[in-house]
RNA sequence: GGGCGCAUGGCGCAGUUGGUUAGCGCGCCACGUUGACAUCGUGGAGGUCAUAGGUUCGAGUCCUAUUGCGCCCACCA
């Protein structure tokens, strides 16, 4: 036993444990009728990730409530897999083959895609073997990737689905366009950041009077060039009568007339406003319902293009500065104000993103929305913390049309295929399929629809079809996830019963992005919820309250502490230190409360099995008899089971960290510090190595889900037959008959005698080895006679010689230091030792506290509303514990007075 | 313009439906190495729970307002 080192070293045993996990399949789950299933479907990394705190916390969060669940008796499936996520993924291949100066258009769309494909083999993993080092315990035989071909087709399925039941529509709209990305994005990829700018107020004269001007505020001047009218609202007195007249719009010398609508604020700048239907979402609506004409002023990169006449080329933020010196020496500058204003960034390159009139597919989101909306409300669908179940349905009821084209090149292509022949188009639907949706509207005259391409043209027999260039957002096959996973369109056994999902365990960031539309696309493509609860956690910053991220450096990574600390403490002090749905704000430091744990853990065990005789029968352990057993190990079990029925409790309620906390409380501060100290006593006794190994053995069941390597490791080696993993035992029955509130009680009592006698021992400078004596006075038969059972524990603990336990004190006890446990009183007798002074100040203070704590309560003991209006509880309780602090003051005085 | 979160001992945080003498970890002070553990043990100091009102017999916990910090949403030209 001797060969079990002080320390735990968590790099010895990490890897070996998961290895045997894997090969022997604990992680895999198959539908099984005999147990209900527990499912998580994991939210899928992209494949560029490596992983980061935020994957750290989402997964150890995820991986012990299926570890728990499995324990439990589920069939517990944790499905994983990851996301092609496009422009991600595109842009790190871009940058790798710009190391060659080489753009993507110079190797085509298929060499370009080759070469994702290849750097998806060699690098895609790469987060999947980190989450094996976190400990997951994930069901890799399912690994899913959402460009899967089975996947793939899901996803295609899904398209002809809403396209069949009008829900996708083609149009020309301004959208939110990443000029470094070159592609449309959605609105939630272009979150809103504040900026500061100006606002400029720009002089437009009349044609016919260009002496006198218009004055109209913008922030962004460039666009001026791409102006088709200025706007003012009919009510506006001082426009009143300049309604439809025209002005030349300055530099580029275009007549734009002046037209009214109701949406202009007047309050707003000069009230003014001019008008650029391509390049602003508002201007857009305006332009539509106005008649006004579209100019787009912009290359796709977001330089100037042929219509911005001389500024042709410039780019957008350079040719901004030209124009203002160029209204500036035309004296169409009035003045210029800062401004605050939020512009749209693209949440891949954080490039601003320009509003943008180009042809987009779109997802019409309101009539989908309704079952989700429903759900949530009737609770069928909960969020915790509850909060997020007005943000989720806020943007859910003010959802809008969802823009699903992406101009990148990785991605699901859109199945659209084009006549070139008959000016057709053809949606793609599945092989051996024939009929095709042919829908007329404005933009999906003859559209044709087919998974693969199809032979020829069903309107004019071509053969000339060519495919859509665009592929779908990330996000549009992400929603399908709970389900295509498990091989939605097919009735698989695994859908059958796996679906729905149980938890979702996810960040606040993506709940519009992902968790709203995943329960929309639940409802419209499986007919009911994805899953039933969604766990939202917080944000891992770093210690200063920042968002941790490379750019500014403050990143800990995960892998750097499971090196340093070992993986189960990164696990337990992350989970520790998250309370329900508040961010995190890390150090290294923090890592230290996991790592000593562990420790802790590790030498009370090794303490165990060092001491464990090697003719004891452990499995006995399962048929002890309380009436065998005396006051502290009848605790210590009862504390247990407490403990296993609130860490059940917690966990049902995602109270992670309270969860954490009970089992280091138990582990450490009563099982450790005192019921082994107990134990070491009577270390050669039978039942007292049987108790030490029935609670660790319990313990370490309890504590695998939050710590599984080192529970493992110690399992392992332990003496009993069941030389299966851990992880496939059960959370331990709690053993009702064993629970006892009277055993908890007067064990406290035995513990605080300890805490007092070593209290004054130490105020008063006695050395441990010191021997003392001890005095209690008491006068409850039931409370002596628990005390002169376990005086030895006393002795032993408080390095006592000998107690002597009298009804009442006959006569003073000079020259003693005393104090007050309870009801108990405690006369440490100390000729030569004590120092009257210090001891006089030491009941004084006591007096004092207990003084002001009677005050306390008799004066709501003498408020008749409170004993009238208070649970008699609560009353009967203030009146027993005034009793006991009456009769302790009463002693502290008699004390201090016998000192004098 | 709406919505949300956070303000508790030096630091980081708990505190579930209002009733505990307000807890925990780190740090601090003092003592300690009798073989589970110094990644440890023992004892201790330290808080008018942001401010002002209110509801209540009773408020860290509920309501209103204020201050400070942070976040989200929105078509503020």
């Amino acid at each position: 036993m001797n060969e079990i080192p002080t320390r735990y070293n968590p790099k010895e045993v990490e890897d070996k444990w998961y290895k045997f996990w894997e090969e022997n399949k604990l992680f895999h789950a198959e539908p099984n009728s005999k147990k209900k299933p527990y499912t998580i479907v994991i939210p899928p990394p992209n494949v560029t990730g490596i992983l980061h705190m935020g994957h750290a916390l989402n997964n150890t969060i995820q991986d012990i409530l299926i570890r728990y669940k499995r324990m439990k008796g589920y069939e517990a499936e944790w499905m994983p897999g990851t996301d092609h996520a496009g422009i991600a993924t595109q842009n790190v291949v871009e940058k790798q083959i710009a190391k060659e100066k080489l753009k993507r258009q110079d190797l085509g769309r298929d060499k370009f895609l080759e070469k994702v494909w290849a750097w998806k083999e060699e690098y895609g993993s790469t987060i999947i073997k980190q989450l094996k080092k976190l400990g997951c315990s994930c069901d890799w035989d399912r690994t899913r990737f959402t460009m899967d071909k089975e996947y793939s087709r899901a996803v295609t399925n899904v398209f002809i689905s809403l396209w069949d039941k009008g829900l996708i529509y083609q149009d020309d709209k301004v959208i939110n366009w990443c000029p470094r990305c070159l592609t449309a994005l959605s609105d939630e990829e272009a979150p809103h950041r504040e900026l500061d700018g100006n606002l400029y107020y720009i002089k437009y004269p009349f044609k016919d009077n260009p002496k006198e001007f218009i004055v109209v505020a913008t922030t962004r001047p460039e666009t001026m060039l791409g102006d088709t009218a200025v706007a003012v609202n009919p009510k506006d007195k001082r426009y009143k009568k300049v309604i439809g007249k025209t002005l030349v719009l300055p530099l580029v010398n275009r007549e734009i007339r002046i037209i009214s609508d109701a949406i202009i604020d007047m309050k707003f700048g000069t009230g003014a406003v001019k008008v650029t239907p391509a390049h602003d979402p508002n201007d857009d609506i305006l332009g539509k319902k106005h008649n006004l004409k579209f100019i787009n002023i912009f290359h796709p990169d977001a330089r100037l293009n042929e219509n911005a006449l001389e500024y042709r080329d410039m780019d957008r933020f350079e040719a901004r500065e030209v124009i203002l010196e160029d209204l500036k020496d035309q004296k169409l500058l009035e003045k210029i104000e800062p401004h605050k204003l939020s512009a749209g960034h693209c949440y891949r390159c954080h490039t601003i993103i320009e509003p943008y009139l180009s042809r987009q597919w779109f997802v019409k989101m309101q009539p989908l929305a309704k079952p989700a909306i429903e759900a949530v409300k009737k609770g069928r669908i909960k969020f915790y913390p509850k909060r997020w179940t007005k943000v989720y349905l806020n943007w859910m009821e003010n959802i809008q049309d969802w823009c699903i084209s992406r101009q990148i090149w990785w991605g699901h292509r859109i199945p659209i295929w084009y006549c070139k022949s008959c000016a057709s188009s053809v949606v793609s639907r599945e092989k051996n399929k024939t009929q095709y949706a042919v829908r007329d509207t404005q933009y999906v005259k003859g559209i044709i629809v087919s998974e693969t391409k199809p032979e020829k043209c069903p309107h004019c027999g071509s053969n000339e079809l060519v495919q859509d260039q665009d592929v779908l957002d990330t996000w549009f096959s992400s929603w399908l996830w709970p389900f295509a996973t498990f091989g939605w369109p097919d009735k698989t056994e695994a859908l059958k019963y796996f679906y729905p999902t149980d938890c979702l365990v996810t960040a606040q960031e993506i709940i519009f992005f992902w968790v709203a539309r995943m329960i929309i696309a639940g409802f419209e493509f499986m007919g009911d919820i994805p899953f039933s609860q969604v766990y939202i956690h917080g944000t891992v910053r770093d210690d200063t309250g920042k968002k941790m991220s490379k750019s500014l450096g403050n990143i800990i990574d995960p892998l750097e502490v499971i090196n340093e600390f070992g993986c189960d403490a990164l696990r337990f002090s992350l989970v520790s230190i998250t309370s329900t749905g508040q961010d995190v704000f890390l150090s290294k430091k923090k890592f230290e409360i996991g790592r000593n744990f562990a420790n802790k853990l590790w030498n009370a065990s090794r303490f165990i099995l060092m001491n464990l005789s090697e003719k004891i029968d452990v499995d006995l352990c399962q048929f002890v008899q309380k009436e065998k057993l005396n006051l502290a190990e009848r605790w210590i079990l009862s504390r247990l089971y407490n403990t296993i029925q609130d860490v059940d409790k917690a966990l049902e309620d995602y109270r992670f960290n309270e969860a954490a906390s009970i089992l280091y409380e138990f582990v450490w501060h009563n099982f450790c510090d005192w019921y082994i100290e107990t134990a070491k006593l009577n270390i050669k006794n039978k039942t007292t190595q049987i108790i030490l190994y029935k609670v660790l053995e319990k313990s370490l069941r309890v504590l695998h889900p939050f710590m599984p390597f080192i529970t493992e490791e110690i399992w392992q080696n332990l003496p009993h037959q069941n030389k299966g993993s851990i992880m496939i035992n059960c959370i331990p029955h709690v053993q009702k008959e064993l629970l006892s509130m009277k055993d908890e009680k007067d064990m406290q009592l035995i513990i605080d005698l300890v805490i007092c006698i070593r209290n004054i021992r130490h105020e008063m400078q006695v050395q441990l080895d010191k021997k003392i004596k001890i005095i209690l006075v008491i006068d409850e038969k039931k409370a002596a006679k628990t005390i002169e059972e376990n005086a030895s524990y006393i002795k032993n603990l408080a390095k006592v010689e000998t107690i002597e336990i009298l009804e009442k004190l006959a006569k003073p006890i000079v020259q003693s230091a005393s104090s007050v446990v309870g009801k108990l009183s405690v006369y440490i007798p100390l000729a030569g030792l004590i120092d009257v002074d210090k001891e006089k100040a030491r009941l004084k203070a006591k007096i004092e506290e207990l003084t002001g704590f009677l005050n306390l309560n008799n004066s709501k003991l003498e408020n008749k509303d409170f004993t009238k209006k208070a649970p008699k509880e609560v009353v009967e309780n203030i009146r027993i514990k005034n009793e006991t602090v009456k009769e302790s003051l009463a002693q502290v005085k008699k004390n201090l007075e016998m000192l004098k």
